[in-house]
DNA sequence: TGTACATCAGTGAACGCGCGTTCACTGATGTAC
DNA sequence: TGTACATCAGTGAACGCGCGTTCACTGATGTAC
């Protein structure tokens, strides 16, 4: 009997050790976040769920109530990551305008998995349970936190409306970016939502040192 | 044995009249319109959407090769609604400001099945079949059409690209409004959405008389 | 004008399959003596 | 230190159900004579 799965190997934790189911459920939860993105929450079955995870079915209610509970924990946990990971570029307008780079960047676009969790899944999160929609709600919060600090690191508060023009902006481009089967509409169409983007950026007055 | 639907009465064709066949793939396809923007596609069952339009499950495939082939349908078919009505709207400025406002209206944001297939679908859409993702690039073609037309009637090939910037923002705010639980809130994102769409309008060079 | 027949839109049961979920079981672990 | 036992993470088969799709059939229609 297989009772760890691949992932586990390295950083092997006792198998009773407090940290170990611990392990194990963030272990699913990653794995779910990457299969969601790739083929929709209702195109994600939980027995490949749980093969992604390197453990079988039956396991998965041992860690969530339901899979709309693993819905809701996946999308803080990809919100959070987003968040986590904007929080490393620089300050000012030159960290924003990094990130909008390569939020759309092709390389963004043909690789959902590891992508944006928004763009992936909003119009479906749209449906979901109120569980999933607070996290969504927690987790933008967070998010349009730091594009305003940068925005306007003196009054963060007044840039939020900006910062969701410019998120939602962001997440549409990508969207009709990928709905589109032809490569070369596809590139030219995140070029096209980069101008808009910095359009967005450039009317709100300067912000401190960038 | 039911032969029509209820949608087919008032209007009757002759069962065998050519208009007949055609008319009942045009309810299918309006039907599924709806029901795809309410709950999904991959949240709709053949058996529903047929259910919705008045018929059971076996009729089906006598109009459709596949539930595939039915979705490039419906995308094509509510895209080009969309346009339409949009070409109803005064031409320049008031007319895309118009839209704007009754695109990013809590009535909207709260009856997905009669509202914009992009926002409904979009992320959904980019996982979708070629020819699905091919209904997609040519219907919003004509929407960005409609759009540019609007922005620059002199030039409407240079404003592509901000009709491009102003769709996606339309309908990543519109997702973002629909995926948070609190109305309030949700209410809010609308009311940001509106300015800086009216930013990226403002951010234009002025077009001909509105 | 009336009857027999071919056409074909639509029915509804059935196909195999994968879904979300449950559960009796296994066996590695930590603990008690 | 070594053995018996309770704990519990994980297994894998099974549940009822709805999926997308197929098909033998029905019966209203238009046509031929």
């Amino acid at each position: 009997m297989q009772t760890g799965g691949r992932a586990e190997q390295g950083e092997r934790v006792a198998r009773y050790g407090k940290e170990h189911k611990e392990a194990t459920r963030q272990r699913i939860v990653e794995a779910a976040g990457r299969r969601f993105k790739q083929d929709g929450i209702d195109g994600s079955g939980i027995s490949t769920l749980m093969a992604d995870a390197g453990l079988t079915n039956g396991a998965f209610y041992a860690h969530f109530a339901s899979k709309d509970d693993l819905v809701a924990s996946v999308v803080a946990h990809e919100l959070q990551s987003q968040a986590a990971n904007a929080a490393q570029l620089p300050g000012g307008r030159a960290g924003i305008e990094a990130f909008l780079r390569a939020y759309l960047s092709p390389e963004h676009r043909d690789n959902a998995a590891e992508g944006c969790p928004a763009a992936a899944l909003l119009d479906e999160l749209g449906r979901c349970s109120r569980p999933a929609k607070q996290a969504v709600a927690d987790g933008a919060d967070t998010i349009l936190g730091a594009i305003a600090e940068r925005l306007d690191p003196d009054d963060p508060s007044s840039a939020r409306g900006a910062a969701v023009g410019l998120y939602a902006l962001l997440i549409g481009t990508l969207q009709i970016s990928r709905a589109v089967p032809d490569r070369r509409l596809a590139d030219e169409i995140l070029g096209q939502g980069v101008e808009s983007a910095l359009v967005l950026l450039g009317s709100m007055k300067e912000a401190a040192r960038d």
